[in-house]
RNA sequence: GCGCGUGUGGCGGAACGGUAGACGCGCUGGAUUCAGGUUCCAGUGUCCGCAAGGGCGUGGAGGUUCGACUCCUCUCACGCGCACCA
């Protein structure tokens, strides 16, 4: 409550912490930059071992996006608007530059242009709307203001009207847009709310370019009977491209409507049809499998109604009319099963009135009209450039690190401030700088600090009269981004970090911890890790690669257990005691049971009747525990040996893929097997001791029995016996299971041997069959 | 809207492309017990069958392969993240 936090920290407009609101206001707070290290950041991601998952949350978080930064002039001024566009090819088409209203020349334009009163008006209701409303959704695209001033557009010179509206967001890019109506969706709704025009610059490609295409222009006619609301499909079956609209090639000199009109009567028969709409050419190229031939074709996408059902005889041949089947479908239903690039696109835009936004060719776009937008983009913005009126350039979606909070509790930010208001450093000699202790610490609008008469006190005798400390504290965040470092000299007094120390331990090796910290403590501890060691203070000055930036090589996501569907927190009260489950099963029940629930990385449901489950075979185990094995006859011990040796290749690998839910069932498995053949009491040695990271009292009091001198955890962990154990191979008959044999190395001998076994000798008497042999693994018999 | 992830018995969950459901919970039957609990034995995906045995089965539809929970394409459902990002 009552303090400022960074935008990491902002979720759905509340507090990640508390769940208030977050408000707007204006303040004077301190920032770590940490927009500069945004590209590091995401480079170093490429450097460790992280989940993908939590990685890609990073990247989206920064969210790069390349384009370019172009200017306006404004007409009859010295202003300059420099917008920041990922799209330069539709330049052609923009109607209006649109400000932010935080934009430093919304307000001047406006003034300019005696429109004072009106920006006065608009600003006050757009900065009376929270984060929340903003978020609603597209209520607020309709709102915008014109300040009367008009942009020179930076090729064609044309006048373009400036605007202000707040769907522009003074904190993306430069603050001010290029509305291009036709090719983004809300600049269309803006065009359309304001009446502006809408220029179509972009022509859509569908499919890639092939070699040796033929030619043609062509139609794709969308027919809806108004009366039901459907529309008219043709089938051609599965093999011959499924449902699509009607479609045909333009005879030389024909105009797209007569040729839709004639394509419609000839394959449906309807002919009373009224021209609806049009989309703009689309260049489409395919592979013609029916002719062999690799086709590119400008397609106009035609939509018409019917005016009656009236019909006329279909003129094809019969064998060209059953080739498909002509129907009436829902439009949801034809959504779904037009799968054609090019028909669907049409559906899109003339039934659906959606925009094209995609790539495409340019038109209507002076001397760049038919480059491609890759092309058009690159030649556009080095023209521009060589006017001195646009570049490419990087923005991020990440913000700057807001690290002052109106708490108490938090380390000060050191800085004292001199009579004039003039902020400083606080000098070494005078760190760490300590919180006062003569405050109310309770949040109240204001730092706590500002009400010390102790703090201004002591910033006065170190500075002189009217110096004051900051009075904000630092975000915990900080902290916590270097604590790592401050854990290798905990008792260290004259310096924060020893860099010999850190020099020796870091990276973190393995970094544990939940999924909520991707884009907070994670990602401010990296930046942090990066900037210290980019400036020297941790490795010295000698030059690093991107990896030595990055605090954490691994990182592992321990997932949360749930109840009843819901993450356990104190601030919901849904927390599992354990103390109860101690007193009644133990602690090494309850651990067991924890690690056996599920894998770690997984949120896992706590079901409390699994925890049986591990008491039973903890009392199992401590029963065969009691036997003396010395005195009883024991199972075959080169089998045993073998055995054991798979068991802990097993948890081996378990262990280390923390996967240790299966370490404890592989365990479990073992004394199944061995809890009446008896072990000798070597290997129950071994496997006992394999238990004790998870059972670390009843393996240590089972060990008493046993002859070992110490505790079991200065034992060393068990190594395989090394014994070769003999490989089988898996006999299959049609892919069923029909026995074993011993692996002989080789695949004729394999073969052989399994042909030798009677039983299969027997199935296989009189049958055709084949056999497919996979070393080490498999023999399977194939009879048809 | 964009991005990411997950779908396997009644449940938690196993399966280097090679006997799907290991291990555990729960459930059913039996033994022990005056009884309940505990413990022990047997069974437990589903359908047909007394059984032997067989059919079907890893969200759905295709594909690759001798063989697919696993690889590829499409699709559905759920979950998570970001979101007026130009």
């Amino acid at each position: 409550d009552q303090t400022v936090l960074a935008n990491e920290q902002v979720i759905n407009g509340c507090c990640e912490r508390c769940g208030s609101q977050v408000t707007k206001k204006e303040l004077e707070q301190w920032y770590f930059l940490t927009t500069k290290l945004a590209d590091e950041l995401l480079e170093g991601l490429e450097q460790v071992e992280w989940p993908e998952h939590v990685k890609t949350l990073q990247r989206n978080w920064i969210g790069k996006s390349q384009g370019a930064e172009i200017g306006f002039k404004i007409d009859d001024s010295r202003f300059k608007i420099e917008v920041f566009t990922t799209r330069p090819d539709t330049l052609f088409g923009v109607t209006a530059i649109v400000l932010a209203p935080e934009h430093p020349l919304a307000k001047q334009l406006c003034v300019q242009n005696g429109k004072t009163a009106e920006f006065e008006a608009y600003n006050q209701a757009v900065s009376a709307k929270t984060n929340v409303d903003r978020a609603q959704g597209k209520e607020t695209l309709k709102t915008a203001l014109f300040t009367g001033a008009q942009a020179i557009h930076p090729l064609t010179n044309e006048k373009i009207p400036v605007w202000i509206a707040d769907y522009v967001l003074m904190e993306y890019g430069t603050g001010a847009v290029m509305a291009v109506p036709a090719h983004d969706e809300r600049d269309n709704i803006f065009a359309k709310t304001h009446k502006l025009p809408i220029k179509t610059v972009i022509e859509p490609i569908t499919g890639t370019p092939l070699e040796n295409e033929e030619f043609r222009r062509s139609i794709v006619a969308i027919v809806e009977n108004p009366k039901t609301g459907k529309l008219l499909s043709i089938n051609w079956g599965p093999k011959l491209g499924g449902n699509l609209f009607v479609g045909g090639g333009i005879d030389e000199g024909e105009d797209p409507v007569e040729t839709a009109k004639r394509e419609i009567a000839e394959e449906t028969g309807y002919k009373n049809l009224k021209f609806i709409a049009k989309t703009e050419t689309i260049h489409h190229h395919y592979i013609a499998h029916s002719k062999g031939v690799n086709r590119y074709i400008q397609a106009s996408g035609l939509y018409f109604q019917l005016i009656d059902e009236e019909k006329q005889p279909v003129a094809l041949e019969a064998d060209e009319r059953n080739k498909f089947s002509v129907e009436w479908l829902e439009k949801d239903v034809v959504e779904r099963k037009v799968a054609d690039q090019l028909h669907s696109l049409v559906f899109k835009r003339l039934v659906k009135n959606e925009i094209f936004s995609g790539y495409g060719v340019l038109v209507d776009s002076g001397e760049y009209s038919t480059e491609s937008s890759q092309e058009a983009t690159d030649r556009i913005v080095a023209d521009l450039e060589s006017a001195g009126t646009g570049k490419f350039t990087t923005t991020y979606r990440l913000r700057d690190w807001l690290v002052s909070r109106q708490r108490y509790w938090g380390a000060p930010i050191p800085v004292v401030y001199d009579p004039q208001g003039q902020p400083h450093p606080v000098k070494d000699e005078h760190l760490p700088l300590e919180l006062p202790e003569d405050v109310n610490f309770l949040p109240g609008g204001e730092s706590p600090l500002a009400r010390s008469k102790e703090y201004k006190e002591r910033a006065e005798k170190l500075y002189g009269q009217g110096w004051h400390f900051d009075t904000d504290t630092l975000d915990t965040f900080v902290d916590s981004s270097w604590y790592y470092l401050r854990y290798l000299s905990v008792n260290d007094t004259e310096k924060p970090f020893d860099k010999d120390l850190v020099k020796k331990w870091l990276p973190v090796d393995l970094y544990i911890g939940g999924i909520e910290h991707a884009t907070l403590h994670l990602l401010y501890a990296r930046f942090m890790y990066r900037f210290l060691v980019q400036n020297g203070y941790v490795k010295g000055a000698e030059p690093f690669d991107s990896a030595q930036g990055e605090p954490f090589k691994k990182l592992f996501n321990i997932g949360m257990i749930n109840l009843h569907g819901a993450k356990m927190s104190k601030s919901k009260g849904n927390v599992v005691s354990p103390d109860p489950l101690i007193e009644h099963y133990g602690t090494d029940a309850l651990r067991g049971y924890e690690l056996f629930i599920g894998p770690l990385d997984i949120e896992s449901e706590w079901n409390v009747r699994g925890i049986n489950g591990i008491h039973r075979f903890l009392i199992r185990l401590y029963n065969y525990g009691q036997h003396d094995l010395s005195l009883l006859e024991q199972a075959d011990i080169e089998d045993e040996n073998a055995d054991f040796d798979t068991y802990l290749t097993n948890i081996n690998e378990a262990i280390s893929d923390f996967r240790l839910n299966r370490y404890l069932a592989q365990a479990m498995e073992f004394l199944n097997k061995y809890e009446k053949l008896f072990l000798s009491p070597e290997t129950f040695k071994k496997f006992l001791i394999t238990l004790s990271p998870a059972f670390p009292y009843l393996s240590e009091e089972i060990s008493e029995k046993l002859n070992i001198t110490g505790s079991i955890f200065e034992q060393p962990w068990p190594k395989p016996t090394a014994l070769t154990k003999t490989v089988e191979i898996t006999v299959l008959i049609n892919q069923k299971f029909s026995g074993k044999i011993t692996d002989p190395g080789s695949e004729t001998a394999a073969k052989k041997a399994v042909l030798e076994i009677i039983e299969i000798k027997n199935k296989l008497a009189g049958k055709k069959f084949k056999l497919v042999y996979k070393k080490a693994k498999v023999v399977n018999i194939i009879v048809n």
